[in-house]
DNA sequence: AATAATACTGTAATTTTGTACAGCACTAAT
DNA sequence: ATTAGTGCTGTACAAAATTACAGTATTATT
């Protein structure tokens, strides 16, 4: 399946993005076919679908006005844009991480620092197990949910619901959490039920006082 | 007409805000009632004609989802607002540092984040000299221009038409910038006439990848 | 040359949704 | 004491909106 717009698409992406930003809530179907000067709704319908398809919307079924456009690289407006990211606080045990009974606070990270922010949520730093790679208690690392994390990335990890940041590293077929501290140890993790890993962190912000 | 909104109300605005929040687009009335339980979809629609009358909500007309929140001075994310600050980037030599020469980019700042953050800029850190106190460099540090700077916090100094992130330190009457890696000396800058100090660091920001 | 995807028209069924009206109980303001 | 506003139930209807299906023509792609 190709995963690139054509310009009919773009133009159709564009005009819903647009519509939203200007009146709060997505156009209907029939309203997409009116714009483009189209009889009919289905020819609408089925540039939604495509751009659902490509991933670009995501709307409800049978549910009016509930296109929400999830990303736009064709969009030249994405620079000075911001997004609002969840920060998880202290975890509730039992709760998945990035339940709303978890999160702390909200911040507003413009997009050109982070790409794909719809899909990063904040982690307030507790102890000091990664000062060695810059990271101090206190901080907020954002994390991305969605990025494929690789041997070395640093992470968050759910360990026995308690989250946590670390190194993640494979060695010899066996995985580790290393934690940038020469006083605490490596956590093998191969295998453990209790251990996921949710998000890589992708920045470090700190605020002094 | 009474401006100020019930109990009921606040509830009833709430949930339209979280449910917009979460989903992207707005609650049918018909959802609502069913939130709160109602039996009829009256009961909504006269919650939502109130507070439409009141000015903290706008619908359309006969048009579905479109419920947007105007104003909602009893949510307490309201301080979730953001301000553009300047990132300095290459420093042109014979401007004073903040001028649009020297510019970067610009970014927004969550102000739950900074406080005055209409008085702050950021930086590209280049070089290593901070790396002791967790400051690599590509990281962007925020300066509030105006805030008092003490003996020991770090600073965004100019030196002979250089912008340098250093520790401010006075001892025996004398001033020094003192970096933060092993590897450097201490610089000291008492009577230069090159030297100021341009804001003193409040954050720092750091992005992988 | 065949196939898949794009880009529509046109009609119609179905579902969703907003609105209207009648009514009741309770509360706050004048 | 009366009125306006709140906070609903319940029924019904009409408008708005999505979806489905049958086509047609054009443009990539293999």
């Amino acid at each position: 399946m190709k995963k690139e717009l054509t310009l009919r698409q773009i133009e159709i992406l564009t005009f819903i993005e647009d519509f939203i930003r200007d009146n709060n809530y997505a156009p209907t179907l029939r309203e997409i076919a009116t714009q483009f000067n189209m009889s009919s709704v289905n020819g609408a319908k089925t540039h939604v679908d495509s751009l659902v398809r490509k991933g670009f919307l995501k709307t409800g079924n049978n549910l009016s006005r509930t296109i929400s456009v999830q990303q736009n690289k064709y969009s030249e407006k994405n620079e000075s844009n911001v997004t609002e990211i969840a920060v998880i606080g202290r975890i509730a045990a039992g709760y998945p991480l990035l339940a709303e009974e978890n999160v702390d606070t909200r911040i507003m990270i413009d997009n050109f620092l982070l790409k794909n922010a719809a899909k990063c949520f904040g982690l307030k730093v507790r102890g000091d197990s990664m000062i060695d790679a810059g990271i101090f208690e206190g901080d907020i690392v954002i994390a991305n949910s969605e990025e494929k994390y690789q041997n070395g990335d640093i992470v968050v990890a759910k360990l026995q619901d308690e989250a946590t940041l670390k190194r993640f590293l494979k060695k010899d077929g066996e995985y580790y959490l290393m934690p940038e501290n020469k006083n605490y140890e490596p956590i093998p993790v191969t295998g453990r039920e209790d251990f996921s890993i949710a998000g890589k962190v992708v920045a470090v912000i700190r605020m002094f006082n």
